[in-house]
DNA sequence: TAATTTCTGAAATATTTTTTTCAAAACGCC
DNA sequence: GGCGTTTTGAAAAAAATATTTCAGAAATTA
């Protein structure tokens, strides 16, 4: 029965019509507008006992504005809920109903505002869950290290690219490990101990990625591992791991977490390097 | 039951343990560790379903770690869930009083936060600056193109190797002009009337994308620019020109926006092409 | 490869949670 | 104060959700 409202319109319609309601409506009416955030959480037991009714009041109350009980009026809380409450991502509500109602086509301003919000979402949470002793343990071995390996494959060698681009900027030996010719072997062979490898990789988890992850470990070589869960199979070997979860739109994964966390690190290395950071020289000429 | 430990450290534990889970329970492992955030609003069969398991196996996964069961574990992420305030760019003010103060310096954590945060506005900037025309045109040029080149040099190539990854999944020709033997000149040479090219270049502008362009334009070929002006010197030439501009942190520009605009575009594309986005399918193995 | 152990899937059972029902209480009106 | 109406509380019924059980499958070991 759930009427296609947001929970923000119903809030606005509860507090319309809040005089019209009972004594015990309104106690709830109240409950609910100061417990919004925390309503998907409780069951209808809680809420009333909260406000010292029964919970057969709180069902009159969900119907009484046109669901078909507390579950149903629950749920439209749950959806609300689950972006982050940040200002923009309202989009993807927006864009969630134009797909159910499946006659206006989105248009193309529309998907990428729309994926533009996901990467949003997905720096939100990055922001919130940084792990310090990792990043610290991070700059450490980048710190450490003289001769830096960097690998990545198929969606994640963009990621390894730019990383192998920004440490190039420092004195270290930067070491791509691009597999250009099929060279991967070649490419890590020469890894030794107190050498350091970036590995980068996420679902599926590339085999290449995890074939030169383990010719570093058995070289003894340290390695930070910049993945998608502490579990990934490159963890196991890993000095470190640097976790990221991307946000996700039309079931594509955004990448702006990744390569932001990988700038950051950059950033972090060359402030401890007191370096001053220059990146906007432009290297040699081409000559045209 | 329930133990009295907080959910962090049951994700330690869990990831400590994990490699001495069966292989059930190590995807049960995964799927929490992803969905942290989100699992107190599901259910146990919501959970069973997306792990594509039965319900007793998440029982069996929680008393694997001292809970009594599904239920008793869910609480513990209960109590250790706030409601996550956008509590976004807090951080900008308090690292600039930081700055001031002169004297602390800065944490690894709080660079990255600050820079993070950047991001984050880079994001916002660019999602409330879009220029629907010109989306609408950069997506139809992709749309009408058959063969696609596209270059980016430093700073850019990663973005650039990055939309030639995503074209790839399209059934278009796709070139990416690497200079690789400095062979600029040889991979552009054969761009023609009716194809595409992509550029993407930022200040200060590098020359073998200007001169890319120029070879582009010269061979009547389209030219879609992705730029920090519409006044850089690649818009004279160009179809299109999507402009981004990134948000900035101790002088370092970020990539997130320019990256996600990117994606975005082939997200724009490939549902234009009613194409099923399938970005994670393992391409060929690599033989260890 | 057979035996043993561990792991998994499906269904039965138990529990919790929600909804419905209905009688009693409160309210408003004449 | 009596009468009809609305509101409320308690408990029964229904639905949803979680847990246990157990037989068969898979993995491990001898």
């Amino acid at each position: 029965m759930s009427n296609g409202i947001t929970a923000d319109q119903l809030m606005q319609r509860i507090s319309e019509e809040y005089e019209g309601l009972s004594k015990q409506l309104k106690v709830i009416a109240k409950y609910i507008e100061e417990h919004r955030n925390t309503l998907v959480l409780e069951r209808i037991t809680d809420i009333a006992q909260a406000c010292e009714v029964q919970p057969s009041a709180i069902v009159r109350f969900a119907q009484r504005f046109g669901f078909s009980g507390f579950s149903d009026m629950q749920a439209l809380f749950r959806d609300s809920f689950a972006p982050v409450q940040s200002n923009v991502n309202n989009y993807q509500k927006r864009i969630r109903t134009v797909i159910a109602s499946q006659n206006t086509p989105l248009s193309n301003t529309e998907l990428t505002q729309s994926f533009l919000s996901a990467c949003q979402q997905g720096l939100e949470e990055l922001s919130q869950s940084l792990d310090p002793a990792a990043i610290d343990a991070a700059v450490e071995l980048l710190h450490k290290a003289e001769n830096i390996y960097v690998v990545g494959v198929r969606r994640m060698f963009p990621i390894a690219s730019y990383v192998c681009y920004a440490l190039q900027h420092t004195q270290k030996r930067v070491h791509l490990i691009s597999g250009l010719g099929g060279m991967y072997h070649d490419q890590v062979r020469s890894i030794r101990e107190n050498d350091l490898m970036i590995a980068i990789s996420f679902q599926p988890y590339g085999r290449e990625t995890r074939y030169c992850a383990r010719v570093a470990a058995q070289n003894k070589a340290k390695l930070l591992v910049i993945s998608d869960s502490k579990m990934s199979p490159l963890a196991r070997n890993a000095s470190t791991v640097l976790t990221v979860k991307e946000g996700t739109a039309f079931a594509f994964r955004s990448m702006s977490s990744t390569i932001s966390l990988c700038q950051a690190l950059f950033i972090a290395l060359s402030y401890r390097l007191e370096l001053v950071i220059e990146e906007t020289q432009d290297a040699g000429a081409y000559d045209d």
